[in-house]
DNA sequence: ATGTTC
């Protein structure tokens, strides 16, 4: 067993050998294993962990801990999850799916993550990647100076108290109506770019202050805005549906909730590591504080995070009508005339609560998601209607020089994980000895060779997001393909990111 | 991920 307060990630992830995860694990498949409630003690379901073989090799052991951990919380449903591209995180493993009864159960910050709502979205233009190519520089120039990034950093848009809570209360509905973008835009967002129920009375000033001048930026870390092409298309007919085709120009958004979100987390991990005391629940790691999900401390704590997930629709809505100012400026066309639609945005930090069948019977769910994006199938009453005959979208952004993939959500997704698929490639090298280990300088030449424009606000940056500190997204994808959790529909590669 | 250790 874990116990992972006061041990960082890095120290956790040295123990990391092969041998020790494959000794933890039973093979349920090529790419299911479960780990048995013998694991630890009070164990109420088992694991599963979907990975490839050659994937699981790369499992920390401590991965393994978390999602045994999460398995003796009160109500869990079916079995606590991971998905390939699992690593360690806070007390939920990130790539964690969980489902918890909506009686029985709990809520638990540290099934959702710290960025609330960190999620990916896709706009697509009728742009050919020949006509960007001789422009990129400028493009990339010009998107890194319209898109405020860094830690920190401060948005264009001087939000009033009042325009905040209209993002934490309507999201990108919000933002539309506040002229950042068109009606279809929010239509073709996961929930409608807003979830009803947020309550501003329980986001703190301390997370309105840091979240107020942030509205409007992408932040630091693995959050990117990328200009892309169709290099391969998988399905022709769902990539149709979708409005892809190969050499087709695509801009990738991926950010969460800044600093609000996070002071959130911090504000309600701190209620909610006494209520679990309060409520006598047992838990292995105190990094998985928690609540009945019916408890005041448990609905505050949601009606909070609604608000940071809102916030985070909204913020991505800004920066598309951010990006689509640039490409305006640099094509000397409208946006509606380069095709700037919308395809999908989705949240791959959250819980929802969702209807599920679960031996047998219908029932009502908090799933939590953390890493992990919904994956609903063809035919699902929340998969907008132009999508509805296919099945969702879902966006699994690579890391910066890598490719990221455009996904369709499959009918096993409902059967095997709680409708959810894989988020992105996981870490595999801390950022501390990716910054020993790679200069940002070279690492953007290699780039730059490689026809990627890459602006950030430091080269410590680029070396802390260099491609080889992260799994390939191909394998990870490719095993969510296999089960039938998500179907692969295309494949799109870098031309220019901007990174924080 | 994060005013990267209130």
């Amino acid at each position: 067993m874990v116990e992972s307060e006061d041990i960082t990630i890095e120290e956790l992830s040295t123990e990391n050998t092969r041998e020790d995860v494959k000794g933890m694990v039973r093979k349920l498949s090529e790419n299911e294993w479960e780990i048995p409630v013998e694991h630890i003690p009070n164990m109420r379901v088992p694991g599963r962990l979907f990975v490839s073989e050659s994937l699981l090799e790369g499992i920390e052991p401590g991965t393994i801990d978390q999602i045994a951990n999460v398995s003796t919380l009160p109500g869990i449903q079916k079995y606590s999850m991971a998905m390939p591209d699992a690593h360690l995180g806070y007390g939920f493993a990130i790539g964690g799916v969980a489902a918890f009864d909506v009686e029985e159960g709990i809520i638990s910050p540290g099934g959702v993550g710290f960025d609330i709502n960190c999620g990916v979205r896709l706009i697509r233009t009728n742009l050919q990647k020949e006509e960007v190519v001789p422009n990129i520089k400028r493009l990339t120039d010009e998107l890194f100076s319209n898109v405020p990034a860094g830690v920190g950093s401060k948005s264009r848009l001087r939000a009033s108290d009042k325009e905040l809570d209209s993002a934490f209360l309507e999201g990108a509905r919000w933002a539309v109506e506040a002229g950042y973008g068109v009606e279809a835009d929010f239509e073709h967002c996961e929930a409608n770019g807003y979830m009803e129920g947020a309550d501003p009375s329980q986001v703190s000033t301390k997370a309105r202050n840091r979240g107020k001048p942030q509205l409007g930026t992408l932040g630091s870390g693995n959050h990117f805005l990328e200009v892309q092409y169709v290099d391969k298309i998988y399905d022709q007919e769902i990539a149709s549906t979708f409005g892809l085709q190969e050499g087709q120009v695509t801009v990738m958004v991926h950010c969460g909730s800044r600093g609000a979100g996070h002071q959130i987390c911090t504000d309600h991990l701190k209620e909610l590591s006494q209520a679990v005391k309060n409520y006598k629940i047992e838990i292995p790691d105190k990094q998985l504080a928690c609540a009945p999900a019916q408890s005041k401390e448990a609905q505050n704590y949601f009606k909070a995070m609604l608000c940071a997930a809102n916030y985070a629709w909204a913020n991505r809505q800004i920066i598309t009508h951010w990006t689509r100012e640039s490409f305006e400026k640099v094509f000397g066309r409208d946006a509606d005339d380069l095709g700037m639609d919308l395809l999908y945005d989705v949240a791959h930090n959250v819980a929802k609560l969702e209807k599920h069948i679960v031996d047998g019977r219908k029932k009502e769910v908090y799933v939590h998601r953390k890493g992990a994006t919904r994956a609903f199938p063809s035919g699902h009453p929340e998969v907008p209607a132009v999508y509805r005959d296919v099945g969702q979208p879902v966006l699994i952004p690579g890391s910066m020089g890598t490719p990221s993939f455009i996904l369709c959500g499959s009918e096993e997704s409902m059967n095997i994980s709680f409708g959810s698929a894989c988020h992105g490639a996981g870490r595999v090298m801390s950022r501390a000895h990716a910054k020993k280990e790679f200069r940002g300088q070279s690492i953007k030449e290699n780039l730059e060779a490689r026809g990627i424009t890459v602006r950030a606000t430091h080269p410590s940056v680029i070396a802390e997001e260099a491609p080889d500190v992260y799994k390939s997204s191909s394998k990870v994808v490719n095993v969510v393909h296999e089960l039938g959790i998500a179907r692969k529909v295309a494949k799109v590669l870098p031309l220019g990111v901007t990174k924080g």
